[in-house]
DNA sequence: TATACTCGGACAGAACAGGTCCGAGTATCA
DNA sequence: TGATACTCGGACCTGTTCTGTCCGAGTATA
């Protein structure tokens, strides 16, 4: 799995803070990551719809849909592509002994077999929002946590 | 996910009709893979217990446990390693409003929520094993196809 | 004892993730 | 109204992992 995964969730849970636009400078010095490499990731959101850009000088992203409406999975969608894990080259079909088209209607044992265990994964990622990460953060850490964040995204003087 | 899963799983499915040791170039030439790239995922199984190696003149590979104690979770993770797919980095640790270390003595909610959709889908893995996986395909594709495949490992003169 | 066949690890090439850079575009402010 | 400074967007380069190949060590056979 891409190491962008867990910076966009992080981005999308501070998102949450602001509905002002943040620039991505800033999401990457909150993280103390790579803003460059960050701009990417935040770029594969935008283009999934899951955040829009705004240009100028007090652009910036922001979510575009509510939190609770967006789900873990798809930020990953988003970022490592939402095409399945395992891929089935049908090597069932090939060599002395290849089995027929004609019995190979439906997907081979193994390819069913490791697709019911990748839809058990999303399922339980499309069960949780960046609400609900969000919910978890307060809980961990109390409330001010994601309120200090706030202050510091939209108008924090300098450092 | 790496490639060599679906050949490995394979190879397990096929060896659970020989007792005797096959060569890893006739299970190469079964599926039409490469021979050379084949005996590196065998030799991963092969560390992992799952199989083991006979060398000599009439040598080969043969499982070592019951197929139906084998697990598609225990292939996967002789494959691709037992290691989670997401990593948690604690850049939460990171950066001017980093939480301090006495506010992490759990994990951070974005990885509890990654982490257990990956139990879940090491659950679904793990409750398969490679009996099932070849009573599969006898339920697709009939008896005889698994009894051709153990013709053809153990005694077919030439092709 | 010679042999032929097997596995085992060491050795290149390709694909992808990671990381960086500069140009296009827009809201700001004089 | 126009210059400016700040933003995003995509093109470019690098390092690591995955893919693929090769030859030598070892053993059952005849």
């Amino acid at each position: 799995m891409s190491g962008g995964v867990e910076w966009a969730l992080h981005c999308c849970v501070v998102l949450t803070t602001s509905s002002r636009p943040v620039p991505a400078a800033r999401l990457a010095e909150l993280h103390d990551i790579s803003g460059s490499y960050l701009a990417k990731q935040l770029q594969s959101l935008a283009r999934a719809g899951l955040i829009h850009s705004v240009q100028g000088k007090s652009g910036g992203y922001a979510l575009t849909r509510a939190p609770q409406s967006i789900s873990v999975l798809d930020v990953v969608h988003a970022i490592d592509g939402p095409g399945p894990a395992f891929v089935c080259t049908e090597i069932r079909q090939r060599g002395p002994l290849a089995a027929p088209p004609s019995a190979c209607t439906s997907a081979c044992p193994i390819a069913r077999a490791m697709w019911t265990a990748e839809t058990a994964w999303r399922d339980a990622l499309a069960a949780i929002t960046i609400a609900d990460l969000a919910r978890d953060v307060d809980d961990d850490s109390g409330p001010e946590a994601l309120t200090t964040v706030r202050a510091w995204l939209t108008g924090e003087p300098a450092g």
